[in-house]
DNA sequence: GAAACCACGTGGCTAAGCCACAAGATGTCC
DNA sequence: GGACATCTTGTGGCTTAGCCACGTGGTTTC
């Protein structure tokens, strides 16, 4: 590996295997608690030296996908894959963690050009105004329950073009499925009041909120931005400060249909 | 160092050398942008080999405290300060960032024993009957406008034993004054139509939602528990997801006041 | 004045090794 | 047979002593 191509790419070499490290992990049908590769694997199939694969392993353990355990090896963290971008974004995912059933209706699904969306639309989109767009309104349900009400636009071309039939269930088996890897969301979660057009799709009373959530799905250019509203009775976000090294983003949760008054107000 | 107590402790050396200079890093006197100590100079000052020293610097870095430049040195990051835990729970400090001139208004503040609070604030944290807490009701105002209503049972003992006027402005300053040192906090964020008891306070019309944040700060016990209502119409949460390496933990943004529609609903 | 050059300090990376630690295999004693 | 000590093996932690590629700034040259 001495004087490859790869020594001429900009990234340092621990860089670079740093991330094919990470896709070993997450293609090589590695699971929770499993033995990964040693240093001196590593560093035998890379041809590099000792130091280097430990540095690539390291920067493995501080995103909180590896954990070290001296004397023994380096293990895929129990939580890695709740890190994993899917589950922080999917329903179907979260629900089915939390051991409900989930479904989805779509409400409505429709094609459009970019040039028809709204200009707040375009912008976050980084698109043309020929660029063709599907806008598609989705109920997600957990054990028949309306717990969820997302609009979201998707630049059809960066997503496989989806047609209604395809967003019936998971958008992100969807995207797996056509070839399309996310890799960053942003999301600003506000609280509103639930609008009266959403009082009785989520089937709430009147002057209870939602959060809304503004997110906006990546891969090398935008997939899609939405607008999300999560029923504030039934989820809630979780979010981790620590000092110093590992923290985590912020995740949501949906929350059992008893969990209702646990603060002491 | 090679045979001082230091070895004896649990942590491996770069992780403790790790913690050492995030201290330097916060205590030293360092602003962004400014240029940290080289490898060599960590390993000359530690008497610690260069390959250790790279690796406490590489967990800064990791933790995007530093940022390493190739035949430059290690500088420290443009945002560093905003992982800090103050800038993410100070009210003080992200109003003062915004530009909005902060303020308080103490509601209550009262001492009580431990067995007295409900059972969940006793449980969450860690205290027996006897323990003296203090309950705080507060309300925050940028710029004299209220935006945030929150009530905290703090340890009294763990905290400094404030009195009604050390709660005046920041807890958070009051906390740096006395010695205590913040770790970490959990948050938990839900939606929560405002009730009307604080529909006066928050001067909100009914119908209103706000973001209701039940949080437990940490030093190596918990400090307080407390269950903080931002206003939906002024204040938002930020969360980035990403992929791979460096996740940030969510913040809270205090918006402008005439910020209200930026969504294509 | 501008361009070419050079020296120096930096992080990136290697080599070859020893250590402390964990765990399983082996052996020993009762 | 069972309990306990010991050995062996393999792991991550850490060191020494380098060379390399890169950025920067000063110096020289034209």
């Amino acid at each position: 590996m001495s004087t490859d191509a790869s020594r001429l790419n900009r990234m340092p070499v621990y860089h670079q295997l740093n991330d094919r490290l990470l896709e070993l992990l997450r293609g090589g049908g590695y699971g929770p608690g499993d033995r990964f590769l040693t240093e001196r694997e590593v560093a035998a199939r890379f041809g590099l030296s000792r130091i280097t694969a430990n540095k690539a392993l390291s920067g493995l353990v501080a995103a909180g996908h590896l954990e070290f355990r001296k004397g023994v090896g380096s293990f895929v963290r129990g939580e890695a894959l709740e890190n994993d971008l899917r589950a922080l974004v999917s329903f179907t995912h979260k629900a089915a963690r939390s051991g409900r059933k989930p479904s989805t209706r779509v409400l409505a699904c429709r094609r459009l050009a970019a040039g028809e969306a709204d200009v707040s639309v375009r912008r976050e989109l980084d698109v043309r105004d020929a660029e063709v767009l599907v806008y598609v309104e989705r109920l997600r349900l957990a054990d028949g329950e309306p717990v969820i009400f997302e609009r979201r636009h998707l630049v059809a071309e960066r997503c496989g073009n989806p047609g209604r039939r395809d967003l019936g269930s998971s958008f992100y088996e969807w995207l797996d499925r056509v070839g399309v890897r996310v890799t960053g969301a942003e999301q600003r979660i506000r609280a509103v009041a639930v609008p009266p057009s959403e009082r009785r799709l989520l089937q709430l009373r009147e002057g209870v909120a939602v959060l809304r959530v503004h997110a906006v799905g990546r891969a090398a250019a935008p997939l899609w931005v939405e607008d999300t509203d999560y029923r504030g009775d039934r989820y809630e976000f979780h979010n981790v400060l620590t000092d110093g090294v590992p923290p985590r983003p912020a995740r949501a949760t949906l929350l059992q249909p008893d969990t209702d008054a646990h603060l002491h107000a």
